[in-house]
DNA sequence: GGAGATTTTGACAATCATTTTCATTCTGCA
DNA sequence: TGCAGAATGAAAATGATTGTCAAAATCTCC
């Protein structure tokens, strides 16, 4: 029975950016879900060990989810504002961080790799502030 | 006075790789320095906004310290087993951030980017295990 | 040198995301 | 129907980090 994970895949699938488990339980509360916090911790965890999901930390340390439309390897362009996210390929960047590793005589290398900007959307408008 | 400020940093210097505040808290009480959690977790503060130490959070959300060699932009290529930690520079990541960005309408491009492996010395003596 | 203002310190409480616990509910199955 | 095992979720526990606030240290002007 994965009913309750594939609603919480299917909140975050609605979702435009990355989202913690607080927003997705707090969302799906919202449209009448009945469901617990813990049940959403849990499927997200679920969802994110068979990589349905991709997970990354905030400044805050808070994980958040995101449903990626790509199933491979790729990186994200996240504005820092609105959240929107852009799924980015970096083959070079690939390639930087085994070289890198080598040469240092590392084995196993993996590595993390995320932009943050502010996007158009949000940096057009400049609104007071 | 910045005597403990100071007295963090010296203890952050003295360590091959990244160290959590706690970690950093429980060895300066171990060779008798009286110091408080707070004050730790204070200096360690200021000396990130500072500059002088640079930060990056564990994968269970815990923030890590390191008093790096170079003052200039880089980044880590970490030994996933003893921490030992290099710094390495990645001029074409940097441009390949900013082009990525650019390209989708981004703007203030910043990026994180990390390298883990497994060094030499944690991967050669093959122990058991 | 000294009184009062200001900053720093640190013990303790509070916060908050996340995890654990555990009793209840649900599911499939004979 | 009745049972075993998985799923659920409310509430408590955990643990890093932050806030509070009174005491101690330091500075400033006289």
């Amino acid at each position: 029975m994965t009913t309750r994970r594939d609603a919480v895949h299917d909140t975050l699938r609605r979702s435009e950016g990355f989202r913690s488990a607080q927003d997705v339980y707090a969302e799906m509360r919202l449209h009448g879900a009945k469901i617990g916090l813990t049940t959403v911790y849990r499927a997200l965890q679920a969802l994110a060990d068979g990589g349905q999901v991709d997970v990354l930390r905030t400044d805050e340390g808070e994980s958040v989810y995101r449903a990626c439309a790509s199933d491979t390897h790729h990186h994200h362009l996240v504005c820092r504002r609105c959240g929107r996210t852009v799924e980015v390929d970096g083959p070079a960047v690939e390639r930087w961080a085994e070289t890198v590793g080598s040469e240092h005589g590392f084995t196993e290398i993996t590595h993390t790799v995320e932009v943050f900007g502010t996007c158009s959307s949000c940096s057009a408008p400049a609104r007071t502030g």
